[in-house]
DNA sequence: AGGGTCATGTAACTAGTTACATGATTGA
DNA sequence: TCAATCATGTAACTAGTTACATGACCCT
């Protein structure tokens, strides 16, 4: 049976670098949050299943007489992660962006509030662009001159040009939209 | 209490003609799918909560003897929808893309696994950008001539461009792949 | 001393998918 | 006549979020 993908996220970064689960959803906050984000009480028992898996192996590391577990994956976990990465692809990519399903339902709104709604749709756009470009692509290089793992920068670069491309379009439909009103 | 996007959802799909359940169903597989999908077991649970709280009216509406409901939007309904359009936008876009996630991780795979994995990425955003521009911007058109309402075809523009901005980039990684080794 | 971070989990709830169940109408 | 489509729902399950609960370590 292969693993699914909050399963991948977890072997993953666990491959990346991370031992506890706590350093997991902060390796997740600082790389994949934008695509795929989770939280504590998705990854704690995922840590749990797969151990019982066998796909990672825990260890005590208490910190002090702080408690905690390093995991680390197995030879079983590495090959089920292969296996998942060369699995066909769900053909229809589900993903739910509320910001596009607003604009898609604008013409509900008087002309002034479609623009506010564009105007914070590009602003947004372009606000997590930039915190991609300033955090994210700069974490991804270090990670490649550190350990020769290049594709979380490769992926952080998609990230920052995807969300550039949508501003700089949603700044087009701005301008189309005040155009053909030269009184507003 | 406004509304949440589901019921958003079906609120804009009865505004823009469609009246049954399972018309609100046809109609988001052929304009918002590729950014909010929804299915028969939600639809027709919301359409019985709006009614309830009365932002739409449902009537009996058979067709000889296969039984129909026919819904329309209150007064109320409108009004709800336009309180969540205006309603702040959460900070960060939740949206899971699961190609994504494959290409953060495909440091795990060999070399020619990484590059079938970007093939077949691009090959999967070529396909939904040309079925979108094929057949929900057209459709968008139409309805736009039909009713004047612009903004389902501003979207399926959007998603048509995004899809083919990112299809670019994947041929892009493509060719860095291959050209750090010729011999491949 | 006290706030922020590290650390681990559970419980309750919300959202979404897949499978089940039924039956009429339409067009080839 | 037969398959596809129209039409409506429920049940069971899977996934994900938010709230709760606890406590140690680190820096100022």
């Amino acid at each position: 049976m292969p693993v699914r993908p909050g399963a991948a996220l977890v072997l993953g970064m666990l491959r990346l670098g991370a031992t506890s689960g706590y350093a997991i959803k902060k390796a997740v906050d600082s790389s994949t949050r934008f695509f795929w984000a989770t939280s504590l009480s998705q990854v704690y028992p995922e840590l749990a299943r797969l151990e019982e898996r066998g796909l990672v192996e825990r260890s005590a590391d208490p910190h002090g007489a702080r408690e905690r577990s390093a995991y680390a994956v197995t030879a079983a976990g590495e090959e089920a992660l292969r296996a998942w990465l060369r699995s066909p692809v769900r053909t229809i990519p589900q993903f739910r962006v509320e910001p596009v399903l607003r604009l898609f339902l604008a013409d509900a709104l008087p002309r002034e509030d479609q623009l506010a709604l564009v105007r914070g749709m590009r602003a947004q756009a372009a606000r997590v662009e930039e915190e991609i470009r300033t955090q994210i692509v700069p974490a991804g290089q270090a990670l490649e001159a550190a350990t020769g793992l290049r594709f979380p920068g490769v992926v952080a670069r998609l990230g920052a040009d995807l969300y550039g491309f949508g501003a700089q379009w949603l700044e087009a439909l701005e301008r189309e939209l005040t155009e053909g009103e030269p009184g507003a």
